[in-house]
DNA sequence: TTGGAAAGTCAACAAGGCTGACGTAAATTC
DNA sequence: GAATTTACGTCAGCCTTGTTGACTTTCCAA
């Protein structure tokens, strides 16, 4: 067994390791997305739908271009998702009070209740997986994926577990 | 503190740690396909190319059908990727010759470099988000993706696992 | 009052999913 | 030996969701 100098053992390091945690992040993505696809699937709406529904339900009243950083897609390929959700009657948009530039997005009764059971199946799946691996593993995945994410995205992803 | 009656302490099964791991999960996977976004970016290839090139360098002989049912989509859709890849020498297909009407895939030297090239990246990346949790988170990440995936999913990932 | 930011719109395009239909060669089954 | 099934390839067409570019409207702030 090969140990660094430090006589920490480092073969989670090696190429192999890593080439599976790469697998394991495309396979379990697969997963993780699973059944909202499949319950979008015939409502008309896709994944794309299912982020903005997502993070307004997360951030009630955020902005259209706060969004946008969040999600990182352009305003034009935002826009025709929320344009429909608008439409539909999922998502309010209200023009701002203090800066009537800015378009504060609520989802309302009908965009909470599909947002319920996108949420229901995801977190169901979440919590299976959670419950399997238990509380000292989730603790790691969480630990990993942070440490996955560009420092942007983290900078986002913090700021929502705060408000959380 | 709410404690489980045998004594475990669930607080990790929240509805709010849950949205936290989807959240967790969703800004992680851009930073996961970002590099090879970005490599491929001005190739003329996208992150249809890298999927094949990822595991036919893998799984080299694989067949069309194996690859098909590892990468979840229609062979018409992985078809038209496998033609340029194989149209531009990065991808080699020969007929099988235990079974004539198989395809088997290898990458060509030049498809070997992009892979690597990609797969350099991809690895850095993870090897940094590794190093940065340590052994034990990375063996929590590990579970928690495989207790994610659906069980066709996981038995392709661990048939994989087992060949590396 | 003018410059620029925020938001929205229109048009056009590309990648990469999908379905359906069809063709061919090879293997298998009857 | 004929019929069927399997593996693969391909054509055509459609959808979602991403992109760029150009343009307008609104309205805040220097």
């Amino acid at each position: 067994m090969a140990e660094h100098p430090g006589g920490e053992n480092l073969l989670y390091l090696t190429d192999e390791q890593l080439r599976k945690g790469i697998e394991a992040m495309f396979f379990a993505y697969r997963g993780f997305t699973a059944d909202p696809d499949r319950i979008l699937e015939g409502k008309d709406y896709g994944r794309a739908h299912h982020r903005a529904i997502h993070f307004i339900h997360r951030s009630p009243g955020t902005t259209v271009s706060n969004l946008l950083s969040i999600l990182g897609v352009t305003k034009q390929s935002l826009n025709r998702v929320l344009r429909t959700l608008i439409e539909d009657g999922l998502v309010r948009s209200e023009k701002g009070k203090v800066d009537a530039r800015e378009r504060h997005l609520h989802l309302t009764d009908k965009g909470q209740m599909l947002e319920r059971e996108l949420s229901d199946a995801q977190r169901a799946r979440m919590r299976a997986a959670y419950r399997a691996a238990g509380p000292q593993a989730v603790a790691g995945f969480r630990q990993v994926l942070e440490a996955m994410m560009d420092p942007e995205m983290r900078r986002q992803y913090n700021r929502l577990k705060e408000g959380g």
